[in-house]
RNA sequence: CGGGGCGUAGCGUAGCCCGGUAUCGCGCCUGGUUUGGGACCAGGAGGUCGUCAGUUCGAAUCUGGCCGCCCCGACCA
């Protein structure tokens, strides 16, 4: 089975291709740039799902579901956000399809059915959103407005990767509505710390906080924030993005609401989200050549238990000891699959849960029933151990915390690694052929040197850092003056 | 939309140049032996060779149209 993955080095894509297909998270539809998402896959994403759940309930936000069409004259009323999706949508034009007399048994758009108006299904909802705000907003006792929605968006993506771009995809998209410009931008930020700690605690992976430059925003928006991870072939993703995004659809809705003092004013809105995207992340910050590697935090499955039997009388031996193992350990919190199927042999067992990023298996056969012992096994490091059966129960949960601990680190050694700081354009253009990852770098600001970068070498400036320090230097493309540096790479 | 490649069993493929009804592997089914790292042996099922037309006694193979897919680019808040 994965016998035949190729290895990360010979072809990261391929071997991406692969992995998500013989792990059994998706495959590519019939449908044109969409996906499946598989059981299990699936089962991982309610995971991210969960979390990301709770952890805006704890900000203080509720769900909500807005209409999958947006009316086109909604869709345009911001020009700049319709322009930037106008490329890119999928458009209803008709409601209902006829026999096709030309071809019996076939059927064909009926061209009486023809919408006044074209629907466009939502690139993202803003629009709908905000044309609803107007009539939910009058006064600042409205506001805060703290919406998020689960919910399907479509782009019509030219190419497409498994999880990376599909032309549909699943994602969660907050709105919100302020009454003050600060207000707005706190929870702009608010929320990306929200994406930084869960990508960080959950998928073990780390981020860089940063501000997009005027050329990579979304557009109507006024600052866009992002996290940015790097994936082990040393090209960055954008794992998540938080909008500030002024008054400007305030504007384009008319969604206005009396101060305190009594007077109209727009509000000031927020958006952001995380994709299905996330699945792609996660997948390429931790596999390995055996496969999936999942964070436990994220794993629908923590333990998979594999018995090694003979005989059926064996098998109810070993069932015995399980049960009660896998009882105790469900009372700690663990998540237990005992893999009894007597059609795999425990080889072809460990090979397909390793496949699928189990974080701890453990075997037990006749050998350990006699001397009380089982097998552990931890994905992350495979190293096994024997351990005795008494001290199972009180040991896997604490090796849960260590794998989680663990490949946080090793991503983040990595990482630190990847990241160069450069002074020239050579060195810049070296660093991306021999060793590729994040480079720091003096920029000049101008979306010229932006492009010029962009088209030289197709890297482009991830983010502008949070945390970066003031330090006068000379953009490395034009010379010019520059105070900070800023984050570039190859992107996905 | 440009440049390249491909369409043969559930999947991956050989055959095509040089025309004679299709090869191999994986998977699947049956039986047996196996079972502490992806088992082995034997037998078996499974095909409108993407599609339409043309050339020919005869087309997976040659010619033309169409359809679909993949890769590279363009595109990708």
């Amino acid at each position: 089975m994965g016998k035949e993955l190729p290895t990360r080095r010979e072809d990261y894509s391929l071997w991406y291709n692969e992995l998500v297909k013989k792990a059994d998270l998706a495959e590519h539809s019939d449908v044109r740039g969409c996906m499946v998402i598989k059981p299990y896959g699936f089962s991982i994403w309610e995971k991210m799902q969960q979390a990301l759940d709770k952890m805006f309930k704890d900000t203080g936000h509720v769900n909500a579901y807005f209409p999958l069409f947006v009316p086109k004259s909604l869709f345009e009323a911001e020009e700049k956000n319709a322009e930037g999706f106008a490329k890119e949508c999928a458009i209803v034009t008709h409601y209902r399809l006829k026999s096709d007399p030309q071809n019996p048994g076939k059927l064909m758009v009926d061209p009486d059915a023809k919408l006044e108006e074209e629907l466009v299904v939502r690139p993202t909802s803003e629009a709908i959103i905000w044309s609803t705000y107007k009539k939910w907003i009058q006064s600042y006792r409205d506001l805060p407005l703290l919406i998020n929605q689960w919910a399907n968006v479509v782009r019509w993506e030219m190419r497409t990767r498994l999880f990376l771009r599909t032309a549909e995809f699943l994602w969660q998209e907050g709105h919100t509505a302020h009454s003050t410009s600060e207000e707005a931008v706190r929870e702009t930020v608010q929320m990306l710390n929200v994406y930084a700690d869960f990508a960080e605690k959950f998928m073990a992976m780390p981020v860089i906080k940063g501000v997009k430059s005027e050329g990579e925003r979304f557009p109507g928006a006024l600052d866009t924030y992002c996290i940015e991870a790097l994936m082990q072939d040393g090209k960055a993703l954008q794992a998540g993005t938080s909008h500030f995004l002024g008054q400007n659809f305030a504007k384009a809705f008319d969604v206005k609401f009396a101060n305190k003092e009594g007077k109209l004013d727009y509000v000031w809105g927020t958006s952001w989200g995380v994709s299905t995207r996330l699945m792609g992340a996660l997948i390429m910050a931790h596999s390995d050549d055996e496969g999936l590697v999942l964070p436990p935090k994220l794993a629908p499955i923590h333990v998979v238990i594999v018995p090694i039997f003979r005989t059926e009388e064996e098998l109810t031996r070993i069932t015995i000891e399980v049960d009660t193992l896998a009882e105790t350990l469900r009372g700690k919190g663990c998540t237990v699959k005992f893999d009894n199927r007597d059609t795999q042999k425990p080889g072809f067992k460990f090979a397909e849960w390793e496949l699928k990023g189990v974080p701890v298996r453990l075997a037990i056969g006749p050998r350990d029933l006699e001397n009380g012992t089982v097998e552990v096994a931890r994905r992350d490091t495979k190293e096994k151990q024997l351990m005795k059966l008494s001290d199972v129960a009180a040991e896997v949960p604490k090796l849960l915390d260590q794998i989680q601990e663990n490949i946080y680190q090793r991503a983040l050694n990595f990482r630190t690694e990847m990241i160069s700081k450069v002074d020239t354009y050579e060195e810049f253009k070296r660093i991306l052929d021999v060793k590729t990852g994040f480079i720091l770098a003096h920029w000049d600001g101008t979306p010229e040197t932006e492009a010029a970068i962009k088209e030289e070498t197709k890297a482009t400036i991830r983010c502008i850092p949070l945390d970066a320090v003031d330090e006068p230097g000379m953009c490395v493309y034009s010379g010019k003056p520059s105070s900070k540096r800023v984050l570039f790479a190859r992107a996905y």
